[in-house]
DNA sequence: TGCATTTAGTTCGACGTTAAACGATATAGT
DNA sequence: ACTATATCGTTTAACGTCGAACTAAATGCA
């Protein structure tokens, strides 16, 4: 996807985007502690940041995957106890998440390995950059989002 | 991935990237015609508007991926008769590859079902927007490049 | 109360990708 | 010429994701 012009601009904004995408993801995972995946530390990540607890489809939504995917997801970080899963008092159907001590701290140390590859990067290009192109990319998702209830039905 | 704020911006912009790309490729391959997937049409797309010969490796380089997925990818263009390979003249471990009709025609069928969802985007959006994210994008993508290259070994 | 429809979560199969190891060929340096 | 190193393409195992099918429970409606 990476190619040169002479494709529309969509095309090439689009397969910038898959690119970018791909390496920074590949970049990530590589300095993650203990073979922590990024779908993984996203799930911690949040936990730590908003507290509290959801249920896994507001997790799939919330992260925009499947329900199958965020089963997966949270199996493995149960798995390693970084997760805890508990049924829902509420809704028979439902299940209740929220991050342990233990995944706390892994999130912790897997912030302190992102640091200093975040550092290179705000260096390089100065946050400001990263705050200007938010407002578009958050529009363009937003409207892919739309488009995908459209033609299917949510997340899963 | 999708997430609200109290991260930095970088985690946020990476965030949105990720987002975008797993989004725009599901929605994009769902427009393909025959189970066409995106790695698929980008090759033939490429081939479509450059024309002439390359090797794997030269494709793995151009569309940053591993070699391995190059090889799988050719294999089903190749299986599908819309790409045709051989063994390169000059080199005895590399091939060639081009394009085939059928591969053409392939991809210009698939050019226009992609074209409805096109013009809505560049609707919505006025395409001098993207052209206007680009630039950034780029470098972004160029230096996280350099970045994989330096603690690994190129793509492959 | 009873039935149809939606929603929550799981499972399965298919696919693309990475990482790593491998054999074969090229290339560079001595 | 020989040897060490780099490159080409393939293969395999592991993983995440999607899509679809499925069960169980909740909800809406008559």
């Amino acid at each position: 996807m990476a190619d040169d012009s002479g494709d529309p601009l969509v095309f090439t904004f689009f397969n910038e985007i898959g690119i970018i995408a791909q390496l920074s993801q590949t970049l990530l995972e590589r300095s993650l502690p203990d073979g922590l995946r990024l779908a993984h530390f996203s799930v911690l990540n949040h936990f730590a940041r908003l507290g509290g607890e959801r249920n896994p489809a507001e997790l799939a939504r919330a992260f925009q995957v499947t329900k199958g995917a965020m089963t997966n997801t949270l199996q493995r970080l149960e798995a390693r106890g970084l997760v805890e899963v508990r049924p829902d008092p509420r809704d028979g159907r439902a299940k209740r998440v929220r991050i342990t001590r233990k995944g706390m701290r892994a999130r912790d140390k897997a912030i302190a390995a992102l640091a200093p590859a975040m550092a290179e990067l705000e260096a390089r290009f100065a946050a400001r950059q990263f705050g200007g192109a938010l407002p578009f990319l958050r529009q363009v998702r937003t409207y892919l989002d739309t488009a995908r209830d459209a033609s299917a039905g949510g997340t899963g």
